[in-house]
RNA sequence: GGGCACUUAGCUCAGUUGGUAGAGCGUUGCGUUUACAUCGCAAAUGUCGGGGGUUCGAAUCCCUCAGUGCCCACCA
């Protein structure tokens, strides 16, 4: 051979000459002006300060295999790349270098702040689609996007002001989600709330004149000094007398009311609540509704400031303690329960979260929601699995106010900017905001500190990714116009409202337009005991060792393979050895494809070898020249083309990979090959055995092509190896998908290969029932139901013969079962195995009994079925008559094996 | 508290419109036949979570109970 074909599949020697290769021609650049039909996907955008994790590695295998294969079935595919500048992430990120210098961002100032994150970015920003590179992904890269890139901060800013001017971007002082370590406020969508072991301390509250105290439950003590009133129900007879006195907080000397309010739940606690508007969203809005004050008893980092007095500057943790020791002391605790509640965690920072009162901006939803919420019930956008459907919906129906300002600097600066007098509003420029405004020209303006989330700018992704500017001037554009709406987005479905519902809103509202047209929404990876993989848990092995370990395509094979849709995958982790023994599967798979080829091209160079006339390979074999097993594994081939595409329509990846996966292994490997061997051993006809092999070689070509979207390495490598007048710039990818062709695919021959495939593993297990060596060909002789298979069988010699390691000595109908033999019966048809005497039967007798049991149950279950008035009169008549037919071939099959088992008792 | 999903062989999961169950891994036995030991051949293992209902017939449809996972809300 002159080729480069080993024994064993190595893909470190092909996968990234591959893609190099591929980057190289170009041969995945797109142009929108393309005349095929468009199919396109936007990648979600991975963050800056990401590495590759195995959610990336499903969900960009998903995305390819998509885009390989609509490409393949002639499509104009576009995959938008891109990447998100993650804002808190990256934020906190350069802070924690600055901190190395013992430096804040203050410190540095906001513009040289900034610098510092561009040259990180510029450093270390890619690594992951770097990274992706690895995985195979297909997408052209020169339109990769970045979300701070400029075209994509216009777009924000222009988005902010429109929703500012339609008064749907508001200004308000609420309670929110503050994150004490990075200092900024967060949305609700970044809380998590987790059950946390406290203690609720029931605390005295004196009236202002008296011995008497009021009891009040709380578990946050750090926070009385907030306390403006105590409520209690209008309607706990125990405490309407008490309404309108005043009490002294513990500790604070200060003297609140006691109101009257609904919130106050009688059942709970004492039935008395302290009201504590700063640092309770329901305290807030019982605050609201008494006109209460509403003093904030902390600092941004959490800990308490001046209205705590002696507690001033200490954590809130920290202060807890504290307190609780001087309420001990003053013999303000009643008692102390424990107690287990919910507690709101930062779901970047992982530190309990800060019910805050502060100025924040807000995006009301509400009106956003409607068209969102709308096309997703109309279906003109489609989940699957479908049932997330009803969680979109709930959120979608019960949506608050999004708060979208950050108090960071890494990200797009609100355009807001304020007068000296304080009006304020809107604008890309501070020239254009003092028309606005109605300012004489020079007024100074000052433009908001604070930046907006990160998600604000993600949720136009589907616009910004195609030069969408918002401004108005420009609403369309040629990519617009050919790849909006995008065909397919995948995602995983925990960011289904960050992100999914946002994008949808953005789109309908901006463009009028659904941005996609399905959703996939991926499984979750776990590890053995489910545990979702994650870097924090310490359960996530590097994906790139694992890569580099089984290869690409056994890691993109594997990971299809193990998910189904809508449904987490386990996988088994073994961390420590940074393996995922798993990977086997399609690490396996792959040396099969690879062993396959080369099994080809052996024959091939051997073939071309004794052939003296030196023609080419291109003759293949006619129609009438194609055997009884050629024609079966067509009929397969055809078969198998269309059940990949309907579970590919069906986003069934996992049904796709499984269909090749026993076409290729099962059918092609197990079967085809091994009856090739015998059709080319069995004739002296050269030009037969070369065209024989063309057509397996033609047809293992196409195979390829069926695997190249999920495998795409090996396929190209193997696909080049085929022929070698296949040059560089030729790539398998930009081949046509094959087509089924209905009129090959033929029931009766897949029927008769059944028989053919049954027969000789009947004959397997007999031989290996009794550990005869394969070295020794026994001999068969089967007895047939009828003269039709009698001739199939016939015609059949030599590959029972072959595949069953035996001579097969006669073959008729109504043949006795010879002495010293064993007997299989398979639809009615019997195989005698002819022993050479001195066997120990006692096995066989065990096995015939075992086999007499079985058909007499089964027997008995089908003739109590039968003979049942309502299954006749009720089953459709098909199904009785299979029924029947059933019965009838179970009872002669036990007749036949009591006989031959009698015969042994002889 | 509300919602969603899941419960099938030791493990991970298939099971299309209801007709008494399949694969891979693992286990056991045999095997080195010139594609492949990252392989081949064969074998064993299941009252399809419990109970009830619809039906001639339920792993499959309905109800209920139990368990697991996730999402939402979040009473001090």
């Amino acid at each position: 051979m002159t080729r480069e074909f080993s024994k064993a599949y190595d893909p470190n020697k092909v996968e990234s000459r591959w893609y190099e290769t591929w980057q190289k021609n170009k041969i995945y650049k797109v142009s929108e002006k393309s005349d095929k039909k468009p199919y396109s996907i936007l990648m979600p955008p991975p963050n800056i300060t990401g590495i590759l994790h195995f959610g990336h590695i499903l969900n960009n295998t998903i995305q390819d295999l998509y885009i390989r294969w609509k490409r393949m079935t002639g499509f104009n595919v576009c995959w938008f790349p891109g990447i998100d500048h993650a804002g808190i992430a990256t934020q906190t990120r350069i802070e924690q270098e600055l901190k190395k210098e013992n430096l804040t961002r203050y410190d540095i100032g906001r513009e040289q702040f900034m610098e510092r994150v561009w040259q990180w970015k510029e450093l270390y920003g890619g690594i992951i689609l770097k990274q992706m590179r690895l995985l195979g992904v297909s997408c052209d890269w020169d339109r990769t996007l970045f979300t701070m890139d400029e075209t994509a901060c216009n777009a924000v800013r222009e988005v902010f002001i429109r929703l500012f001017d339609e008064g749907l971007i508001y200004k308000g002082k609420r309670i929110i989600n503050w994150s004490p370590l990075s200092q900024t406020a967060l949305s609700d969508e970044e809380v998590e709330f987790r059950e946390v072991k406290e203690h609720l301390y029931t605390l005295k509250y004196y009236f202002e004149n008296g011995t008497d105290y009021l009891k009040v439950a709380t578990v946050r003590p750090e926070t009385i000094f907030g306390d403006v009133a105590v409520a209690v129900n209008p309607n706990d007879e125990r405490f309407k007398k008490l309404i309108g006195q005043k009490v002294i907080v513990p500790l604070a000397d200060k003297i609140i009311p006691v109101i009257a309010d609904d919130y106050a739940d009688p059942t709970f606690g004492t039935g008395c609540v302290k009201i504590t508007p700063a640092h309770d969203p329901n305290d807030f809005e019982v605050g609201k509704r008494h006109n209460l004050e509403m003093p904030n008893s902390m600092n941004p980092d959490a800990t308490l400031n001046e209205l705590s007095g002696e507690f001033n500057g200490l954590d809130r943790f920290k202060a807890r303690k504290m307190i609780l020791q001087k309420l001990e002391e003053n013999e303000l605790i009643e008692k102390i329960d424990d107690y287990t509640h919910n507690v709101g965690f930062s779901q970047r920072g992982g530190e309990p979260v800060e019910p805050y009162l502060s100025d924040q901006w807000f995006v009301d939803m509400k009106p956003l929601a409607e068209e969102a919420l709308k096309v997703v019930l109309e279906e003109k956008i489609k989940f699957y699995p479908n049932h997330w459907v009803k969680t979109y919906q709930h959120w979608m129906t019960n949506i608050r106010d999004w708060c979208i300002s950050r108090q960071l600097w890494w990200g797009h600066r609100i355009p807001v900017y304020y007068s000296p007098d304080g009006q304020f509003t809107a604008a890309d420029s501070e020239d254009s905001a003092r028309k606005k405004l109605n300012l004489p020209e020079g007024t100074p303006l000052k433009q908001d500190e604070d930046v907006v989330d990160t998600w604000f700018s993600s949720w136009l992704w589907p616009l910004t990714t195609m030069h969408w500017l918002g401004d108005g001037k420009s609403e369309t554009n040629p990519v617009l116009e050919k790849f909006l709406p995008t065909d397919l987005m995948v995602t995983a479905p925990d960011i289904i409202f960050f992100w999914v519902a946002r994008m949808i809103m953005a789109t309908t509202k901006f463009k009028g337009q659904i941005p996609f047209k399905d959703v996939y929404f991926t499984s979750l990876i776990r590890d053995g005991s489910g545990r979702k993989l994650s870097k924090s848990l310490g359960n996530s092995p590097d994906p790139i060792e694992i890569i580099n370990k089984y290869g690409s395509d056994a890691v993109r094979f594997t990971t299809i393979y193990l998910s189904p849709l809508g449904q987490d995958v386990k996988m088994d982790v073994d961390v420590k050895a940074q393996d995922i023994p798993s990977m086997e599967i399609g690490r396996n798979f792959a040396n099969k494809i690879w062993n396959a080829g080369r099994f080809l091209l052996m024959n091939k160079d051997n073939i071309f070898h004794d052939d003296t006339t030196e023609s080419n390979f291109k003759q293949t074999l006619t129609q009438s020249e194609l055997s009884f097993t050629d024609k079966w594994i067509l009929s397969k081939y055809n078969t198998t083309i269309r059940n990949i595409g309907n579970s590919l329509d069906n986003y069934k990846v996992n049904d796709y990979s499984k269909i090749l996966f026993d076409f290729i292994w099962r059918d092609f490997c197990d079967w085809y090959v091994e009856v090739m061997k015998v059709q080319i051993n069995n004739s002296a006809n050269i030009e037969y055995k070369k065209k024989l092999i063309s057509f397996a070689i033609d047809l293992y070509d196409k195979i390829l092509i069926l695997q190249h979207p999920i495998m795409p390495f090996i396929t190209e490598e193997i696909w080049h190896l085929l022929d070698e007048d296949r040059t560089e710039s030729q790539s398998i990818s930009l081949l046509n998908y094959p087509v089924s062709d209905e009129n090959i695919i033929n029931i009766t021959i897949e029927e008769n290969f059944a028989l053919l495939q049954s027969i000789v593993e009947e004959i397997r297990a007999l031989r290996a029932g009794v550990n005869i060596p394969p070295k020794i060909a026994v001999e068969i002789i089967i007895s047939c139901k009828d003269s039709i298979t009698v001739e199939f069988i016939k015609s059949q010699t030599e590959m029972i013969q072959t595949l069953g390691k035996c001579s097969l000595k006669e073959c008729d109908i109504n043949l006795s079962k010879p002495n010293n033999s064993l007997s299989s019966i398979y639809r009615e048809n019997e195989i005698f195995m002819i022993l050479d005497s001195s066997i120990d039967l006692d096995k066989e007798r065990l096995r015939l009994n075992k086999e007499i049991e079985r058909l007499e149950r089964n027997i008995g279950g089908s003739e109590k079925k039968i003979s049942n008035p309502g299954f006749v009169a009720k089953a459709g008549d098909d199904i009785v008559n299979y029924e029947k037919e059933k019965l009838q071939s179970m009872k002669e099959s036990l007749l036949k094996v009591k006989s031959n088992l009698e015969s042994l008792v002889k």
